[in-house]
Parts: structure tokens; sequence; C-alpha cells
DNA sequence: CAGCTCACG
DNA sequence: GACGTACGTGAGCTGG
């Protein structure tokens, strides 16, 4: 071996990998590779450790030489001798494993030398190259702490513990094994080691093992002599096992023969390169460490491979300083824009959000696009501001100094559709939808409202204001400060550049800090998955079903308008005649006037303010009673209701471009999981009258079209059934028998054949209050009877299916002991006032245990729609509406049958392959010119 | 802007 | 023994 570059003045270091690792798997948490779940605590300790040795090792101790040393595998030239050797030892978990060669790149990342050997131990290694350097005239240092590497200590070469930083020479081993140095091995011989199942002599630990050495000598010396040893027991095992403890010294023996087929001098200290230092850290993301070395290196830390987060499982909020609006950024020309899109394309995420000039996705007027990459650094695009209206016809020039809305939209496409670049908006359909009507498909995308409706649903509400000031406690700029209120509100197209730039960078900002909050929160709240598949992907199917509207009849509603205003005039007349005085049919204040004081009538509720009710149920009984007004006045109701709400409202709604109503459903809305459709509602079109129903005449497809519904039959009382695991409901679901008549059939004795049709209805009307939560009171007034029958009723039930009593209890119970309850999907929805006393409690309760039922029916009709668009591709057929467990889509007529067989399909089977029920989900379907008749 | 009422699942 | 109740929504109207 040449071993020039090595000698007198030199010092090796010899660094126990294997044991490195082990220390750093056993000191850390399990720690996981944010990207993709690797498991790397045993590597982030391991890079710690290494990070600190070469800290520590400077100054006038410094090596000149040094190299980490690891196992090769478990299997050596040691077994060979006793095949026993280390056979307790178990296998290293599984998740240690993928470490080991990280491990190794670690080390060469390092710039150290990384040296294993098929066959041969770390320790024997580490003992051949101490040999040879002590040979050579140099000095050795062994950082570790392992005992059996004791035996090399002396004569120039020492041992350093890494952890305690203590070093370890002649005199310490003599204090641990009560010999020196080169007396170790003999004392190992002799006591064994259970830990590596070295066998020893049987009886004798390290204590007797140096008196017998220090008194013979040396083990050979020893065995030699055993006969003259005075203790009986003891001489008889040293004769008797004389052949074991030689092979025990075999195995504690240091090999220092091992073949090296290097030289030392390839082992000389090198100065990490930081480049390569830096991109393996950053590689593996970890990123404080990253940080460290930059710091220490003068140099830039690379941009992290993954969105910037804490190395530790627990999520913490980033502790960020307070915004500053003052450093936003107006870009004016595209040099400048080109620049950010630069910029964005490195980070690979950004926050945006758009200015528009309405509320209404569909009219709206793009204003401006403002983007935030990184905490206080945002920009505003300023696009369609116009000059504040001057005067009557002045008003409405374009501002100066806006680059053009095609140009800028063009720079701008390609990076909001960057597959590779994550977009990141609150309340993220707004935007889509908008964006969309200029060309651009805005993906990949994170929505940080969703993200606080996964986390958080039911503890508050998701809107940008409030979680802003609540989780980044900063007051946002109420819009009201640019555009104002009512009457002299002016649009967002009018506010001036420099105010705008403000107010849409600290919305962008606000969104990333935001996302920077939440999104590392959902592993731990074990909602990532309710997140991805059932919230996310939701923004870009309903924002195409807003956007593909529905067609009304106009006409048909407008006939309806006017017959039904006739025939208010005609019961007005009619009130007030009986009434005996003219007073406002709308105005319950007047109403319960009349009928509480003048005419006497008892009333039984009373609201928040202590009036009277004049509610439906009310009159009814009245009514029924034969009192005449209060049955004109419900007929009014009804058709004011009708009127007011349907057709004096819906053709308000009809866009003027595409000549249809397109609602919007938000999707963190409900506390449930279920969606909420506004402006206009289209979850609530009447359906129970006959009279109402010919509402839904007006929604109708195009000629050569039809409207198609299918909608799930008893989806919750079949996840009840399910969920709570009741054999009877089960079964009767499986055999499609008629539950409502079952129920009634198992509470009170009489066959399905020929079934009263009252039995059923009450059994129908506690099928439903126990998904509600049932009471008596609720029951009793729901079928009108007494309190103490319905409570009757409820107790045959629950004896009947005893079930369900132990499902409202363990849910009930869930809700406490967690503070929310779970679908069968892992939606959390959060149940505060459970633990409270008093009424409140009550309604808790009984929302907590109709959460998940409601709940789960969301999630699967969630998923049906999210596989629906894919499903139907190629067919020519739209999905236009939701109303909870009803789709309804637009097809030609050619098409309605492949589409039917096709949706039924998918919405049959939504819930798997994520969860499967006990019972079958069962769709029915129609289709037809109106709504009404493809109901 | 709150309360009442009522449309839907 | 009394409290006050069915679960989940959105919208129009009245009246302070």
């Amino acid at each position: 071996m040449n071993d020039e570059g090595f000698g007198k003045g030199s010092h090796l270091h010899l660094i126990d990998g294997s044991a490195f690792i082990f220390r750093a798997y056993h000191a850390l948490p399990p720690l996981t590779r944010k990207s993709d779940g690797l498991p790397v605590g045993a590597v982030a300790g391991f890079c710690n450790m290494i990070w600190k040795y070469i800290n520590d090792a400077r100054g006038p101790d410094a090596p000149t030489h040094a190299a980490v040393i690891f196992d090769h595998s478990s299997k050596t030239f040691r077994n060979e001798i006793y095949g026993d050797y280390k056979a307790n030892r178990p296998e290293p978990p599984e998740e240690l494993r993928p470490q080991f060669p990280l491990t190794r790149e670690a080390t060469r990342a390092f710039n150290l030398a990384c040296i294993e050997i098929r066959d041969y131990e770390a320790d024997d290694i580490i003992a051949t190259l101490a040999c040879q350097a002590r040979e050579l005239g140099g000095t050795v240092t062994i950082i570790s702490s392992d005992k059996d590497l004791m035996q090399l200590v002396g004569d120039g070469v020492d041992m350093l513990d890494p952890i305690k930083g203590k070093s370890i020479t002649r005199d310490e081993v003599f204090e641990k094994f009560g010999v020196y140095p080169d007396r170790v091995a003999d004392v190992q011989a002799l006591a064994g080691d259970a830990v590596d199942n070295v066998p020893g002599a049987p009886g004798i630990g390290i204590k007797t093992a140096a008196q017998l050495i220090n008194e013979y000598g040396d083990l050979e010396s020893l065995l030699a002599r055993a006969e003259e040893i005075k203790q009986p027991k003891r001489r008889q095992t040293l004769i008797d096992h004389a052949e074991q403890i030689r092979i025990s010294k075999r195995l504690v023996q240091l090999d220092c023969k091992t073949p090296i087929d290097f030289a030392m001098a390839t082992l000389e200290v090198k100065d990490p390169d930081p480049a390569v230092l830096m991109d393996f850290l950053n590689q593996m993301e970890f990123r404080t460490l990253t940080n460290r070395v930059a710091e220490r290196f003068k140099a830039a830390p690379p941009e992290p491979v993954a969105p910037a987060k804490t190395e530790t499982s627990a999520p913490a909020a980033p502790q960020f300083p307070p915004l500053n609006c003052e450093n936003y950024v107006t870009i004016r020309d595209m040099d400048t824009l080109r620049q950010w899109l630069d910029a964005i394309r490195d980070k690979g995420v950004v926050a945006v959000d758009t200015e528009t000039t309405s509320l209404d996705e569909m009219q709206a007027d793009l204003v401006g696009v403002s983007l935030c990459p990184e905490v206080g650094m945002a920009a505003y695009i300023p696009l369609g501001h116009v000059e504040g209206t001057a005067d009557l016809f002045g008003g409405g020039a374009r501002t100066e100094g806006q680059i053009s809305m095609e140009e800028a939209l063009a720079a701008l496409k390609p990076v909001l559709e960057d597959p590779a670049i994550l977009k990141i908006g609150h309340n993220a359909k707004y935007d889509w939808k908008i964006l969309a009507r200029y060309g651009i498909r805005m993906a990949p995308l994170d929505d940080t409202m969703l993200l606080s409706y996964a986390l958080n649903a039911a503890l508050h509400n998701h809107g940008m204001d409030e979680l802003a000031q609540t989780y980044i406690g900063h007051r946002c700029q109420p819009i009201k400060e640019l555009i104002g209120a009512g009457k002299n509100q002016i649009t967002f197209a009018q506010v001036p550049i420099d105010r705008a730039t403000r107010y849409a960078a600290e919305d962008a900002e606000v969104t990333w800090r935001l996302w920077q909050h939440f999104k590392p929160q959902l592993p731990a709240a074990q909602v990532t998955t309710v997140y991805e598949t059932l919230e996310r992907p939701m923004i870009e199917v309903l924002a195409g079903m807003e956007m593909a509207g529905v067609q009304i009849d106009s006409d048909h509603l407008r006939a309806m308008s006017g017959a039904f205003a006739q025939k208010m005039a005609q019961l007005e007349d009619e009130a007030h005649a009986l009434a005996g005085c003219k007073f406002n049919l709308g105005s319950t204040k007047q109403l319960g006037d009349i009928l509480f004081n003048q005419m006497g009538l008892a009333g039984t509720k009373a609201g928040k303010s202590g009036a009277l009710s004049t509610s439906a149920d009310v009159l009814e009984d009245f009514a029924a009673e034969g009192h005449e007004l209060p049955a004109r006045i419900l007929d009014w109701r009804g058709i004011s209701k009708l009127k007011s709400t349907y057709t004096d409202a819906l053709p308000t709604y009809v866009n003027p471009e595409t000549g249809r109503v397109h609602t919007s459903y938000s999707i963190a809305g409900a506390a449930t999981g279920r969606l909420a459709s506004t402006d206009p509602n289209l979850q609530n079109i009447p359906v129970r009258t006959e009279e109402g129903r010919r509402i839904r005449e007006a929604f109708i497809a195009p000629e050569g079209r039809k409207l198609v519904s299918l909608d799930y039959s008893q989806i919750e009382l079949r996840i009840l059934a399910h969920m709570a695991d009741i054999p009877a409901l089960k079964q009767a679901f499986s055999e499609g028998i008629d539950i409502h008549a079952m129920t009634a059939s198992q509470m009170f004795g009489v066959p399905v054949e020929g079934m009263d049709p009252m039995i059923r209805r009450r059994a129908k009307a506690i099928n439903f209050g126990v998904i509600y939560g049932i009471s008596s009171f609720g029951l009793s007034r729901n079928l009108r009877i007494p309190r103490a029958e319905a409570q009757e009723f409820i107790d045959t039930y629950f004896k009947r299916f005893p079930e369900i009593r132990a499902y409202m209890d363990r849910t009930t119970r869930e809700a406490k002991t967690q503070g929310f309850v779970r679908t069968l999907f892992g939606r959390r929805i959060h149940t505060p006032g459970i633990s409270s006393s008093g009424p409140a409690a009550g309604g808790a309760r009984r929302a907590a245990i109709n959460a998940p039922i409601q709940g789960t029916a969301a999630d699967i009709i969630r998923r049906a729609m999210i596989r629906m668009p894919k499903a139907i591709e190629g067919l020519p057929a739209k999905m236009l509406l939701q109303v909870h467990d009803e789709l309804v889509f637009e097809a030609e007529d050619s098409a309605v049958e492949s589409l039917i067989s096709i949706a039924r399909e998918i919405m049959e089977n939504a819930h798997i392959p994520a969860v499967h029920l006990s019972v079958p989900l069962v769709v029915d379907a129609g289709a037809g010119r109106t709504w009404a008749e493809a109901h």
C-alpha cells in the first residue's frame, strides 16, 4: 500500500456510521419526507450528527484524514466461526431499510469517505485502519461509544463519544473493563455478550473475568492453568467451556487484516462542496439544515423542492411578520410581468386572486389579477380599470398605465395552466369561472376556503376576512371602503389603481398565508383524502354545471304570475271581508293582531320576540276548527310564496347572453358536506303540491333535448341501516321491500300485505325522525298525535331496533370526546355545544346524530358528481343541477337512454372502493321535456 | 338587519 | 319537573 500523504503528524478520524444511524433512528420521531412520505428520520438525525461533528472537529485537534465506516450486511466471517453470532438481533425496522443507502449518499454529500466492505463488520474496518494509521506514525480518533471498539485504544488511538463529547482513553477503558485495552478482548471472551450473542463462560461476568485475567496475565495462560483456580465451580466452568471461550475470543477480537483496497491518503479531509451538499439536503427536504449549511457557506439556499414546511410532523402555524401593504407592486408593463412569472415558475406555487366588476361570475368583467408567490411579496396587474364617472358621459375611459388585457392574459395563461405550478385561491371556483370565460383553465388548484372547511366544518364560516382575523390576526380591508355600498356603489373597475393594488395584493397575500397555515394541518387532522377527493375536485365540476346553466320558460312563469296575482287579489278581498277590515296579508304582526286579539283565537307557539306564531301549522289547526280567515290566509300565502320566490323571481335570473339561469353552489356552506344553491336557489323549487309542481314545468330543455333526472332512493335510511348496523333494515333494503311498511309491520305486528296507509305513514315519520335525532315532541307534532302516544311509538321502535339507540349513544359519545363526528368517508363535522347544558345541548346532540348520515349521503353524491364528467364524456349530455340526492342533466333525445344507464351506474357505485355498504344504493330515473316530466 | 315564514332534501 | 326541540339549507317580506 502506498501511503504517501499519511504519516507522522497525520490524524485520522474513524466514524462509526452504523452506530450513528441507529442512534439517530431511535432518538428522533418518525419523520417522513413531505412530498412523498419517504421515511427520513434516521437520515435527518444522521445528517445533523455529521454536521455537528464537522463543526466540532475544527481547531488544533482537527483531523487531517477522516472516514465514515458502515456495516455492509448482517452476515460476516464471524458467522462462519459461530453460526449464532448476533443471531438474536432483530431485523432492522421496515422504515429504516430505505434509509441505509441514503445515509451513504449523505456521507458522500458531506464529502467524507464512505467505507463498507462485504463480509466485514464496521468494527473490523475501523480496527484495520487504526492499526495501519498507527504503523504509519499517525494518530487516530474513533468516533464511537461502542465498547467493542475499546480494545483498540492506546498507543496513539483514542475514542470520542459523539453524544457525550467525552474522550475515552486507556484509563476510561480500565474503569469499564477492569483491564487495559490490550486485554479487553480476553475479558469480553470470558464474560460474553448477550447483545451480540457471544456465549463466553457461563456464570462469569466482567468483574470476575477482569479479576482472572489480571491474576493469570492473559486468556491463554488462564485456560492453560485453569486447574489452579481455587473456586471449584469457576474452575470447572473454565475447563468445561474452554473451547467455547476460545471461540468467543475469536468473535470479539477485532480483525486488523481486513482487506483494504484504497490508500490512506484518499481519506484526506476535504471541505464539502456547498452546492452538492445543499442539493442533497434539499432533495431530502431538510429545510432547517439546508439553511444552516447555506448560512455557513454564505451561499443562497436552493429553492425548496416542496412547499416550505417545518421538519417536524406536528403542524405549527408559521409565524410571519404582520402584512406590510406598502411593498406591494403594481405591474404596469410586460417586462415586469414576465419577471414575476419567471419567479413564480421557479417557485412552483402562487396565490392568485381576480378582481372583477360583479359578484356574478357569469356577468362579471375581469378588472385585474393579483399574485403572491411568497410572504411579503405580492403584485397586482390592473387590466380593466376605467376613469371614475366624472360626468354622465365622460366616465368609463380606460385608465392609463395598464397592460393590454390580451397581452397580459397570453402571458398569464401558460403559468395558470402549467401542471407544475400550484395555484392557490380562496373560493377558487369564483376565479376559475372568471378566468374560464377569458379562455384560461386554471389548474392545478388549492383552495384555502376548502382547506378550512375540511378542517373546521361547523366550527365557523370560511370567508377570507373571518379566517384572516382568526388565524393570522389580520383585519382585511373591507371592500366597502373601496366601492362603497348601496345606490352609490361603484365597480372595482372604477377604483383608482393604487388603492386597488393595496386591496387586491393583500387578498392574495392573505390567501398565501392561510394556505401556509392550513395545508400542513391536513394529515394530523386526517382529512387529506377528504380535501383531495371530496372538496377540491368539486371546484371544476360545479364550475362546469354553473356555467352550463338551465333553460327556463319565462313566458310560462309570467303567465303563472298573472294568474297568481288575480287569485291573490280575490283571496285578499275575501280575507278583508272576513276580518272586517283591510290589512296587509303579508304582515304576521297585523295578522296576529286580528287572529289573537280581535277574534280571540288561542295562540300556541311564541317566537323569539314573544309574538304568537301565525305559521302554517297553527293556521291549519284554526282552519280545521272551521275558521274561514285562517284558511284564506293559508291559500294566499301558498300562492304568494310561489309568485314572489319563483314565478316572479326566476325570470330575473336569466342571463342575457346565455338565455339560461346560472345558479351558484357553495361548497363550504353547509356543515354536513351538503352543497347549497344560491342566486337563485334551485334546490328548493316546489314539488310537494300540485300547484307548486307546475313551476317545474318552466324548467325545460331546448328543442331536441330532454331533462333527465336521477335520484337516490332512500339514501339516508340506507346509510342509517348500514352505519347503525340494523339487520332488519339491511335485509329489507337488500330484498327491495317497502321500508316503511316493513318498519310498521315489525313495530305493530301487522302484515305488509294490505297495510293501513295510516300505520305506514306513522312508521315513515318515525324512520325520518330517527335520522333527525327523534324526540316525542317532534314526532307528536309531525303526526298530530298526543305526546305520550308518540313516546310509545318511539319506545316500541327502540325495542324492536335496539341498534338505533346504540348508534345514537355511540355517536353522542364520539362527539363529546372528540368534539366532532365523521362521515363514512372521513369528513369531519364539528359539534360545538354538545357538552353544554340546557336546551342547546339537545339540539347539538340531534345535529351530531344527523351529521354522519346526512354527511355520508352528501359525500356519496359528491363522488358521483366528480366521476360524472369523465363517465359521460362523448355523450351529447351535460350535468346541470344537484338537489342533495338528485342530479339533473340535459341530453339530446338520442342520448337519454345511454345517459341514464351510465349515470345510474356511477351513482349506485359512487361509494366504491373507499367504502363498502351492506345495503345496495338504488337510483330512480326519469326524462322529459320539463323537470316536472323528468321527475 | 332580524325575525318570521316557507320552499326543498 | 321544566326547559323547547325534529336535521340541513336560502329567499322574500315586514317593520324597526
